[in-house]
DNA sequence: ACAAAAGTGTTTAATGTACACCCATGA
DNA sequence: TCATGGGTGTACATTAAACACTTTTGT
């Protein structure tokens, strides 16, 4: 342990958050406009600063709860930033975590009092800093965690048809998949538990709704079974 | 953004190393026995503290080039971690980074001048803080990254058998191999060059020596092929 | 009657897994 | 000659991928 420092060794903490959503169609991020210097007006991720009286984790959620109004979100640590000059005024090494949220319902007076907006994706505007490496990584983690746990259910309603959720898989993993086969693939899983209620909005036949049985997945993940999309 | 702080919200930066060797027969990690206070004696992970003119990535390679003597090691950022109180003397957030090194290479001198050791991760003592966490972390990302991407070659020396490999994976991943399907997925994975040479340490017979095409397997990589064991 | 989305199985290809014998050599 | 590790191929099982028609119902 080389355990000689400096206090100017000491720097600032930041947490940024990649929030993604999603619309029926489209993977979403939500990003905010900066309202001060430096590079004020620029889009950016939502971040904030750590404060001695907590953890990461609870910063990530603190900053989330901020911008949405929602509390109990799927958040994950990612990666930490730390190039020196990252942030032209002051050393700040950046802990990026990403969300997922149903993105019906965040609080949108609040996000309208933080200027900002939903993104697709594939059309997201240009970000300060480092923050875009940060969108890269965490979709990439996003593709690699949702094929291999089920957690791609936070980004929907609690009730949804399969359409929906194949939609949903394919705007993370960027390619169109085959219809019979996905659902071949889910009904193997035995994750889900099919209600009697039908979906009437996409079509004049209606479409049966599903929910995750959370339970049943976490007996079966006990017992060795794992999730591979 | 939320972007008021108080100074006092800074926080010290720590890195702290898990260094992967593998000895032909386990897993090894290095680790460190504390000259200093608090846990005096105990051991723990090779760390230090980020410096103001350093990012992440460069205090993690000052950090093993200090403890083993070896630079250009494979070092991949793992996670962070910052319970308040994990530090009982200070604030202190640490960034723990794992580093495959071949355990040939090592200056025996310098591990020495820290009273520092390798352990089979099977056997290996308790540790201070939440060390114990991010090795566990750490096995388990040295699983999914040596299994997607060809990394395990750095605990190799240049040049090896197909036994050697077989057996270094089988370490990682804790599991026996077949030999023969292992040896026909390496082969259709046509990124080793067999030599003409032979290791006659091991048997009498002698087996063919290998080494790991890194120029090949770019190609390919660029190309749309994926490494999969 | 027709447009629009829902629902439903089978065939084929690719990949993974299990498995046993001969070879070369030094002691 | 025998003990030790090296080297090799095939059959079977599982999983992935391609593919098209019928149903329902509101307009």
């Amino acid at each position: 342990m080389i355990h000689n420092y400096d206090s100017e060794d000491k720097a600032l903490l930041a947490v940024d958050c990649i929030i993604f959503g999603f619309d029926q169609e489209e993977l979403k991020i939500l990003l905010v406009k900066r309202d001060f210097e430096p590079e004020k007006g620029m889009w950016s991720l939502m971040g904030g600063f750590l404060k001695r009286s907590e953890n990461l984790d609870e910063a990530a959620e603190r900053i989330l709860l901020h911008l949405t109004g929602i509390n109990n979100v799927y958040l994950e640590q990612l990666h930490s930033y730390s190039k020196i000059d990252r942030d032209p005024v002051e050393r700040t090494v950046s802990v990026a975590y990403f969300a997922l949220i149903n993105i019906e319902e965040h609080n949108k007076e609040l996000i309208k009092q933080y200027s900002a907006q939903w993104f697709n994706i594939s059309n997201a505007p240009g970000l300060i800093f480092d923050h875009e490496m940060m969108v890269k990584k965490a979709i990439s983690r996003l593709r690699y965690r949702t094929s291999t746990v089920p957690i791609g259910f936070e980004l929907l309603p609690q009730k949804f048809t399969m359409r929906q959720l194949q939609k949903m898989y394919e705007a993370i993993l960027g390619e169109k998949l085959d219809k019979r086969n996905f659902i071949n693939k889910i009904n193997s899983l035995d994750i889900l538990r099919k209600l009697d209620e039908k979906d009437m909005e996409s079509s004049k036949k209606g479409s049966f709704l599903y929910t995750f049985d959370e339970q049943k997945y976490k007996r079966k993940a006990a017992d060795g079974f794992s999730f591979k999309l």
